[in-house]
DNA sequence: CATATACCATGACGTTGCGTCATAGTCAAG
DNA sequence: CTTGACTATGACGCAACGTCATGGTATATG
């Protein structure tokens, strides 16, 4: 028994272009054809067709679906696995989108306009959400505690509208301020004392910052593109400059 | 101040040819060029380029990005919240392939080995356990039971791999004997009695299954793909078959 | 001032899995 | 013999760039 093209289609209920793909790559090569060109498929071409479109329903690529049903030795169990932790990987970046998207909502509320400013505000904002949660997830690990946790929300979260304008245009001071002080050495005795204004800056209007915090957060200046583009912008090279001046103050600063 | 290419990318943390891109598509058009061509971007370039990588941070298309940015007008809070829907859906589809690798990856250590056959088995269980689920949450919320989950846990999971050699066996004979009656009615005696074995098998086999169940498990069978490739597989047209007889046999048998 | 080097431009192909024409040959029925 | 249903190949399109390839430009240096 014989199926031409389009009855294949019917039974497995996918498009005839589909099948012509699965040709063209070498997926599935129909065992027989016409004199004039047809394709002919046998019952042993419908049931490897149906291995690949299982493969294909949990998600596989075809050049991994390949792979698959053309080696019978190829170990499904291990391929099966490594989709499975491809898949969490995936669900994680979507559920990190997810948490941004819900951020700058939260965002938005506070400030319920959206100019050009407050957009730099949710986008760093963003980031230094995970940092503090990150670090209250090591504290609460550490020390079983969410003190830290419940504390820095009451500090973000009683901004007005007001407040976040004035944060933000002293955020911005203190980064000119340390741009024009680029030429010195982090070491300099007025670099440093921006660093402590800018310690306090950040322990006042989001969170109790240790100093290993904020080494911590001087770190992800340099690692987060989000954060390293906000200080870039203002002069290059700012982002790296103010985490060197924060090591030191942190050093300087250790019992 | 003017920026040339190559200090755009540095600053922004994005490659040389996404901006080229960005310029093609008209995302970010700079807002002068050299005599020679080259590109010179401004500073409120840069920031129109912030926004634009805000909203791709978040998962936004660029072409979304582009109605975005590019009209002060747009409802942003209103686009935050279609692209959130948007998210949750993706990660519901991530989630179900989840489920239907951890399925598979079940049914592999039942059978321990993957021929063709098992491969048909562990793509239909998944929809069945898909439907049997879904009843087992109706009836969850009906009668506030987990009865039927619980049954047809322990009736799948006491199967060894003899036992599932026979159920396939017998599934197959059952499709079978439908295929040489399809010239029939479907309220043909002996089409009929086939259902009722195929009722009895169910519910031996897999779980509990009421008339409601058996009524809804035709309906799946024509409109699952998974399902009906399976049965046209074995004659073309026999999953509709079977569902107009199970419809019959549930009619006739209702109290 | 000529050259080496770093930076810029455009063009085009590759990626993933097909959908969607466009053009044209083939087959069975009336 | 015509018509309609079916088939074939070929090629563009999509998303967001990465990665050459080829060639002009700006700048620092010997």
């Amino acid at each position: 028994m014989t199926y031409t093209i389009g009855k294949v289609a019917r039974i497995a209920h996918v498009s005839v272009r589909t099948l012509h793909y699965y040709d063209a790559i070498g997926l599935l090569n129909p065992s027989y054809e016409t004199p004039s060109g047809y394709r002919l498929y046998v019952d042993s071409d419908l049931e490897l067709l149906q291995q690949v479109l299982f493969f294909r329903s949990l998600g596989f690529p075809l050049g991994q679906i390949k792979a698959i049903v053309q080696s019978p030795a190829f170990d499904r169990r291990k391929a099966l696995e490594a989709h499975r932790t491809a898949l969490l990987e995936r669900r994680k970046a979507v559920e990190a989108l997810l948490a941004a998207v819900g951020h700058t909502i939260e965002a938005m509320d506070k400030g319920e306009t959206m100019d050009t400013t407050t957009m730099f505000d949710a986008f760093d904002e963003r980031a230094l959400e995970e940092h503090r949660t990150k670090y209250a997830d090591e504290a609460k690990q550490r020390w079983g505690t969410t003190d830290a946790y419940v504390e820095s929300q009451r500090r973000t979260s009683k901004h007005t509208k007001e407040d976040w304008k004035r944060i933000q245009q002293e955020g911005a001071e203190i980064r000119e301020g340390l741009a024009t002080l680029m030429d010195h050495s982090p070491t300099d005795r007025d670099v440093q004392t921006l660093v402590k204004r800018f310690h306090e800056y950040m322990s006042t209007n989001f969170y109790a910052c240790s100093l290993e915090m904020l080494s911590g957060l001087g770190d992800m200046y340099v690692s987060d593109p989000r954060f390293t583009a906000t200080y870039d912008k203002v002069r290059p090279g700012l982002a790296t400059f103010l985490r060197d001046a924060i090591k030191i103050y942190c050093t300087g600063n250790a019992t």
